[in-house]
RNA sequence: GGCGCUAUCGUCUAGGGGACUAGGACGGGGCCCUCUCAAGGCCCAAACACGGGUUCGAAUCCCGUUAGCGCUACCA
């Protein structure tokens, strides 16, 4: 795929908006992440589906990172989401919002709805809250904020103030009912009587979340919220807040969760949940971003493997899926396999070649300077693997000057010594004597060999596997020859001979 | 506890009243191909949570039950 910078900016284009149900109007969409941890596969695929829907519509996909919790933000943390989301190709429009930097911004819209009425001050102390709750629990009634402080007369609410008192703004639940058609769920509907008139700004007067994502939804003109479906919740408090803000409120969208193989939402028992974790396992960001893509959304129909440039002509908001879906390892390295084998040397070579140098494989110099050959044997090894790892293990004999040999495969292959020795020294006697180092001649010798020995061709090659690879797996016998080259080759058999000939 | 969301093979899903003896994929089992292993091909086992409606007809629409999950902070 095409990889625009990350800090460009896009104008949105009107032009193909009507094709997609989704929205009459380019959307503006943003992915919000906290930066406390890694980028989180949940988080991934949150970000890949408003980046779809940005991409597929013409839109724009930005992205906060949402750092006002300062006890838990982390540099390292933004520097991860920046990370993850290039390696998967999710590139952002505009420049990076970070949160803490519209504190000013959030509490002027907080302090518009104190003076609006719409919110108002709330004396009581955490101490004093924990005590109501604790009453209130006791009679097995859900505890809400009675609203006493609502309920202070003018006087006693101007001497508090007077007298410096902390407080912390709270917002006033109007009567009523509280809905929207989310866009996956249809309509969801929530009775106002039973939500809390919950906090807006502490009593440090910095704001709590739902005040300040709707500020910035605000301010960045977001007109699609397409988030984790664990934030329903939330909506109808956001809904209030933009509609005392005099804010027509942006579309919801909220997609599933993700769980782990136990059913539980995903976490770190589950093993890998970084989608670094996965970039380490040897994972290709078009698999990993099609596996993700594939949990919670279809295309409908049996369509499966499918790059992100695929997606950006099939997506569309009515594949999204309501119930949460199980991350399946199994299939994540099926579909890697399915996405190695298609995509071409060239496009993997850049992934591949660290991980040969890291392994101390080869050096870098050399591969450039057979990069033909290099990318023949790329396409050679990336058939049978299922991750990037796979790969490089298969790639060493190929490069070293020595291998080492699997005791399994010898036990196996190798079972009679003397056998064996023959059988190597006649194989190296003819592939020697070869004027043409390819595949046909190669085979024309060696099952030559195998008829006059009398035995099945198989019986050559597995023992001759053995020796060229010190592994009885590999690709076909004579693609292995032909790739290693007549020189190494050779020298491999020679090295296998001495290896198994007794002192 | 309250509120909300969800419910098709073990898993990801197709399905949007008759085309359903419910399709595909992963995983599992078997066979074929074959120099090994993958890949590929063929086959098998495997699901509409339950109970009521609506309808000539329900996996599809409605209600209830059950179960799972989420939220329930001066966290995000």
């Amino acid at each position: 795929m095409s990889q625009k910078s990350w800090f460009a900016i896009v104008t949105p284009e009107p032009s193909n908006s009507k094709k997609m149900p989704l929205e009459n109007s380019p959307p503006r969409v943003r992915f919000a992440p906290s930066p406390t941890g890694f980028l989180h596969v949940g988080g991934a695929r949150t970000a890949l589906f408003n980046w779809l829907v940005a991409r597929t519509q013409g839109g724009v996909f930005l992205l906060r990172i949402e750092d006002t919790d300062k006890a838990r933000s982390t540099d390292e943390s933004t520097a991860a989401i920046f990370a993850g989301l290039e390696w998967l190709g999710l590139d952002w429009d505009e420049e990076v919002v970070y949160q803490a930097s519209g504190l000013a911004q959030h509490q002027k819209d907080a302090d518009r709805m104190l003076a609006s009425g719409a919110a108002y001050r709330c004396f009581c102390t955490p101490e004093e809250l924990t005590e109501q709750r604790k009453a209130m629990t006791v009679g097995k009634e859900s505890f809400k904020y009675d609203r006493r402080c609502d309920r202070l007369s003018e006087e006693e609410r101007s001497a508090r103030l007077a007298a410096g008192l902390p407080f912390v703004t709270r917002f006033r639940v109007p009567e009523g009912t509280t809905e929207w058609d989310d866009l996956v769920h249809e309509r969801i509907s929530f009775p106002n009587k039973d939500i809390e008139d919950f906090v807006i700004l502490r009593s440090d007067a910095t704001p709590i979340y739902n005040m300040a994502v709707v500020s910035d939804d605000i301010a960045m003109k977001i007109t699609l919220v397409m988030r984790g479906d664990d934030h329903i919740s939330n909506t109808p408090k956001q809904i209030l807040l933009y509609r005392a803000l005099g804010v027509e409120p942006p579309k919801f969208a909220h997609v599933p969760m993700i769980h782990g193989t136990d059913g539980k939402k995903l976490s770190k028992r589950h093993g890998a949940t970084a989608v670094a974790d996965y970039q380490n396992e040897g994972i290709l960001p078009s698999a990993m971003v099609n596996f993700l893509a594939l949990l919670g959304w279809s295309p409908g129909g049996d369509r499966e493997v499918m790059t992100l440039a695929d997606m950006t002509k099939l997506f569309s908001a009515a594949g999204l899926q309501k119930k949460a879906a199980v991350f399946d390892p199994k299939k994540l390295e099926w579909m890697n396999g399915q996405h190695l084998s298609r995509i071409a040397a060239s496009e993997l070579e850049p992934l591949v070649t660290p991980m040969l140098v890291q392994a101390d494989i080869v050096s870098e110099s050399e591969l450039v300077e057979r990069r033909e050959w290099y990318l023949a044997l790329i396409d050679l090894l990336k058939i049978r693997a299922r991750t990037t790892h796979d790969m490089v293990r298969q790639a060493r004999p190929y490069f070293a000057a020595r291998i080492t040999y699997d005791p399994d495969s010898t036990a196996k292959s190798w079972k009679d010594v003397d056998q064996t020795l023959t059988l190597l020294q006649s194989a190296r006697e003819r592939l020697s004597k070869l004027h043409e180092w390819r595949p046909d001649s190669m085979e024309g010798a060696l099952r030559a060999l195998a008829d006059e020995l009398g035995v099945a061709a198989g019986k050559v090659f597995q023992p001759l596997r053995v020796a060229l690879t010190g592994m009885s797996v590999s690709p076909g016998i004579f693609e292995v020859l032909e790739a290693m080259g007549r020189d190494l080759a050779l020298a491999r058999l020679g090295q296998a001979i001495e290896h198994i000939r007794p002192e």
